[in-house]
RNA sequence: GCCGGUGUGGCGGAAUUGGUAGACGCGCUGGAUUCAAAAUCCAGUUCUCGCAAGAGAGUGAGGGUUCGAUUCCCUCCGCCGGUACCA
């Protein structure tokens, strides 16, 4: 048996494509272009498990491919090594981040060189290299120094801003701001440096304002609202406050019309969309202000059924809104001070928790309904959110599900708007129904009703039509050091200024003490003498969140060593878009939402020439790892811990025992139902583990002591428990790539993690399954050679039914490519290469374009194969020919053989001439004595003949 | 709750526009080779009845459209992901 050998080809190959460098691409091609690009990794120190290179593996296939099929292809990779995940490993672990991500980085090149991806690495790019970051830099300052224009729908300069409030103040200006007072020019000159510098922010798309942050005391920073889960940091599980402070911010909602809109012409999954849309959370309703009794105070309120006013029966405001103090009463003090008391105590988490419960308290103050002109009361509660919408409702019991609880506990008037009778199956949230008790809305329909309600409140100016976006502008000011410096200079009055362009990149100062501090100031003011700069001028001492570097680093690839611009008009204008992007769902609203964003900018300025950065976008599935636990008997018997068998913890009660994940390479069967420890896993366990040296291992009817094990020779069983989940450390389950490819070959792996299944569905890891793999790959290599692995190839002309085999593979690869089904791709070659091996097929016109066509998959055992037949003579790489196109002429049957079926089930097989006539095969099939059985005494109604696929006779 | 996805043998999965359900692989069973094992090769493997030929059932459940449904429509259930006092 010739003996296929990866690791000896794969090395050499890998070397030779390096030498020659094969996979360097050029901006100036007159080949059509292609851009598929991979989410760039963070080098955290875990390294790469096999779950990560899934999609690599995918978007290197198809670049490859597209290489193949005669595409200039941009296929880059390179590092998001600024953020949290960075510092915290350099924290842990004592090393400065600098050097900690020097050596991720190194680590993190070996494994991806491991898998054979053709990456051009000339083009690598890392957010943390000063000449990366320098433009990252560079795009905040154009980001400061615009705002957003409503009327021209796009970023405009600041500086032309200021030149319209010079003229004649903000009373024309449509802008995206936070600012609604109206004031003249006389106003604006007024205003001291200071003053104009705040209101200015008001309007930069790149601003700084004090805001309610989520804080983390655990990390010593503000996080996004995507940073944070289930009010805990994503990374590391801290608990999270609320805290105001002075922030950094991006007007990522002046995009938000743009970011919804544009979605549709994306080819992204539906679900990821929906993802996308749902963050956006556009609703349409109507803005209105509500009169306070007794003062000058208007409430403002957001609503999306301006309709069911009529049944508002009492207003409520969010705790921490601005007008809760002006507006208690004397005799309401204590009470709501005591409930702002505890809502503050009570934890996000908590919050979320119960949300079952009503609280609030009475302000003691009433307001009027503009229409009716009826005293609402006003409350407070923590159901009323000071970030959405306006931080205050109108309460409408009979039509909002939290309404009508609150108002059933605390005794408020209940009035029924909507006659819901004639949709028996609507729930209060429908908007449908009949308007009754609502003065001139009585007999509407409700969508009617809605457009009436707007239009009334408009015309007595008592409010407006709005839309409402639950999007967040978003943070972006970190308290940590291992983040891009703010290009921001403050001077003696206080006023940002952006640092020259000259001056870029501010370079990160070199701190050996860069932990975060527990005041919250940035470790960065340490530094003073960076600080500190020239004619009393301050830097700011925030870092950018790590989201910043990956916002646009799709653009760097097309032009990564370009020292004079963030990349060059040329570039770009050649590049255009990523055509296909890979990468994880986790990203579906931080970074895809981000650079969506970013990209919008850079279009507005003319500085990109696409309205989006990402046309097609595919999320591979995640892997999972089978974890393995034993249980452990939470009370201890006789001072000893227990484990037990894990069928005998049901019969126990599972609650009285805690789960104990197990090194998954200690257990026998490891993933299926029988999977257990026996005497010597459980030894190498209390090995790992001595802290349960002393344990006792229930297993059946025998109990076993590894601190003194009997010397019976028997063995015991402790059964285990097999879940699927994820792969990773703290689950002891992590298989690594490196160790796959070691032992079956990149090529191997590679073909493997793509038959796993579809791209993009999880599933879980299962190394058994792989030897199916490496048998194929021993097979095909034995094609190529003969039983003394001597390359051994026949120039006989090929027969048709070798052709078929041939060209039916082929054309089965094109399609399923062309659809990213790369697992049945996998699947054609092992039939192909099947089917040769029956006919003993050796010949060159079959097995020199079956080398090409597996070239995506195995690029190193085709590589190696294509050099054996001579081609390396020329100096062509296999990956830079064209890649295999099926004849269609082979795959043309002489006959087919028609399944034929009566009333739809399969009775009877025959063959006919592809050419044969509907009536021949009519007339045939119901010859057929199996048929005649089938249809004897029957009328036969109708014959249904399908060319190429079946024949059914309708008989009854 | 809402939004999106998904459900096929013992397992991973295939069936691209409605046309032979279960490709390919794992696992399992039997056999060949071997002193033995590994490796390799051959045969079988959806379920039920049957020695077999064959018959019947079958793609989460129920219903519908159709000559014909894993595929389309309706109702329901399970699982996965997202999201939530969003006014």
């Amino acid at each position: 048996m010739a003996t296929y050998n990866p690791r000896e080809i794969e090395k050499k190959w890998r070397k030779y494509w390096v030498d020659n460098k094969v996979y360097k691409v050029t901006n100036d091609s007159d080949q059509p272009k292609f851009y598929v690009l991979d989410m760039f990794p963070y080098p955290s120190g875990a390294g790469l498990h096999v779950g990560h290179p899934l999609g690599y593996i995918a978007s290197d296939i198809f670049a490859r491919y597209k290489r193949m099929k005669g595409f200039n292809v941009l296929h880059p990779m390179g590092y998001d090594a600024f953020g949290l995940p960075s510092e915290q490993y350099a924290i842990q672990t004592g090393i400065h981040p600098t050097e900690a991500t020097r050596q991720n980085i190194a680590r993190y090149r070996q494994q991806l060189d491991n898998i054979g991806l053709s990456f051009d690495w000339d083009r690598e790019v890392q957010t943390c290299d000063p000449n990366y970051y320098k433009w990252t830099q560079w795009i905040f300052i154009q980001i400061f120094q615009h705002y957003y224009c409503k009327d021209s729908k796009k970023a405009q300069p600041i500086a032309d801003l200021v030149a319209t409030f010079e003229k004649e103040g903000n009373v024309n200006v449509n802008a995206a701001t936070s600012q609604e007072a109206k004031f003249s020019a006389d106003q604006w000159k007024a205003m001291t440096p200071k003053q104009k510098d705040e209101m200015l922010m008001n309007y930069r798309l790149g601003y700084q304002k004090v805001g309610f942050v989520n804080w983390c005391e655990a990390l010593g920073t503000v996080l996004a609202n995507d940073e944070v889960k289930d009010g805990v940091s994503e990374r590391g599980g801290h608990p999270v406050e609320k805290k105001p402070m002075m922030q950094w911010s991006l007007r990522i909602t002046a995009y938000a019309e743009r970011l919804l809109g544009d979605l549709d012409d994306l080819e992204w999954s539906d679900s990821l969309k929906a993802m996308q849309k749902n963050w956006i959370g556009r609703s349409e309703g109507a803005q209105a202000f509500f009169n306070v009794q007794d003062t000058d105070e208007q409430i403002e309120i957001f609503t999306t059924r301006p309709d069911t006013i009529y049944g508002a029966t009492f207003m409520v405001l969010a705790p921490e809104h601005p007008l809760v103090d002006k507006l208690t009463t004397e005799e309401n003090k204590t009470k709501v001070v005591e409930y702002k008391k505890y809502v503050n105590s009570r934890s996000e988490r908590e919050r979320m928790a119960d949300v079952k419960e009503v609280t609030g308290a009475f302000t003691g103050a009433y307001a009027f309904n503009p229409i009716t002109g009826k005293e609402l009361p006003i409350w407070i509660s923590e159901y009323v959110l000071l970030d959405y919408g306006t931080g205050a409702i109108m309460a409408v019991p009979s039509d909002d599900e939290r309404d009508k609880s609150f108002a059933e506990k605390f005794d408020l008037p209940i009035i029924d708007v909507v006659d819901k009778s004639k949709y028996p199956n609507a729930t209060l949230h429908d908007k449908v129904g009949v308007m009754i008790n609502s003065g001139f809305l009585d007999g509407m329909e409700v969508p009617e009703a809605i457009k009436a309600a707007n239009q009334k409140i408009e015309d007595m100016g008592i409010g407006k039509r709005r839309i409402n976006y639950k999007l967040r502008d978003a943070n972006f000011s970190r308290q940590r050091y291992w983040g891009e410096p703010y290009p921001i200079l403050f001077d003696k009055d206080g006023v940002a200024h952006a640092v020259p362009e000259n001056e870029l990149p501010v370079q990160l100062p070199i701190l050996d003490d860069f932990k975060p501090t527990a005041d919250g100031q940035s470790p960065l003011a340490k530094a003073e003498d960076w600080v500190n700069e020239k004619e009393g001028f301050r830097r700011e001492t925030d870092t950018m969140p790590g989201y910043a570097g990956s916002s646009w680093y799709f653009l760097r690839y097309m032009d990564a060593n370009n020292n004079n611009e963030f990349a060059s008009k040329e570039a770009m204008n050649y590049w255009k878009e990523v055509d296909l992007y890979v990468g994880g769902t986790e990203h579906a609203v931080g970074h895809l939402m981000y650079s969506r964003f970013w990209h919008k900018f850079l279009y507005d300025k003319g500085m990109v020439p696409t309205t989006e950065p990402f046309k097609k976008l595919i999320n591979q599935g995640m892997i999972q790892g089978v974890i393995e636990y034993i249980y452990l008997k939470k009370d201890k018997e006789n001072g000893k811990s227990q484990f037990y068998c894990a069928d005998m913890v049901k019969e126990m009660g599972a609650g009285n025992f805690a789960k104990i994940p197990v090194h998954v390479d200690f257990v026998q069967e490891y993933g299926s139902p029988k999977s257990f420890l026996n005497r010597e896993s459980i030894q190498k366990f209390v090995a790992w583990r001595p802290d349960y040296a002393d344990a006792e291992f229930i297993c059946g009817n025998c109990t076993y002591n590894p601190s003194n094990p009997p010397n019976d020779g028997k063995d015991c069983n402790l059964v285990t428990k097999s879940e699927v989940g994820k792969m990773s450390k703290r689950y002891f389950n992590v298989v690594n790539p490196d160790d796959v490819i070691e032992r079956y070959g990149s090529d191997c792996f590679r073909m493997y993690e793509m038959f796993l299944g579809p791209i993009e569905q999880g599933k879980p890891w299962d190394t058994k399954g792989i030897d199916g793999v490496s048998k194929f790959l021993r097979k095909f290599w034995s094609l190529y050679h003969d039983d003394n692995n001597v390359f051994t190839i026949s120039n006989e002309a090929a027969t048709k039914d070798e052709m078929k085999i041939l060209h039916t593979a082929i054309k089965k690869v094109n399609d399923d490519i062309e659809r990213f089904s790369f697992n049945t791709c996998v699947a054609a070659f092992m039939v192909a290469t099947n089917e040769l091996k029956k006919i003993k097929c050796n010949k060159r016109a079959i097995l020199e374009p079956l080398a090409q066509l597996i070239a995506p998959f195995g690029p190193h055992i085709a590589e190696d194969l294509w050099a054996k037949f001579g081609n390396h003579d020329n100096g062509i790489s296999v990956h830079k020919v064209a890649f295999p196109q099926a004849d269609e002429s082979y795959l043309k049957e002489d006959s087919i053989t028609y399944p034929i079926c009566v009333n739809g089930k399969k009775r009877a097989e025959m063959a006919f001439a592809s050419d044969a006539s509907k009536e021949d095969m009519e007339a045939g099939a119901k010859a057929l004595e199996a048929i005649q059985q089938h249809i004897e005494g029957k009328t036969i109604r109708k014959v249904i003949v399908v060319p190429q696929r079946m024949i059914n006779i309708v008989a009854g």
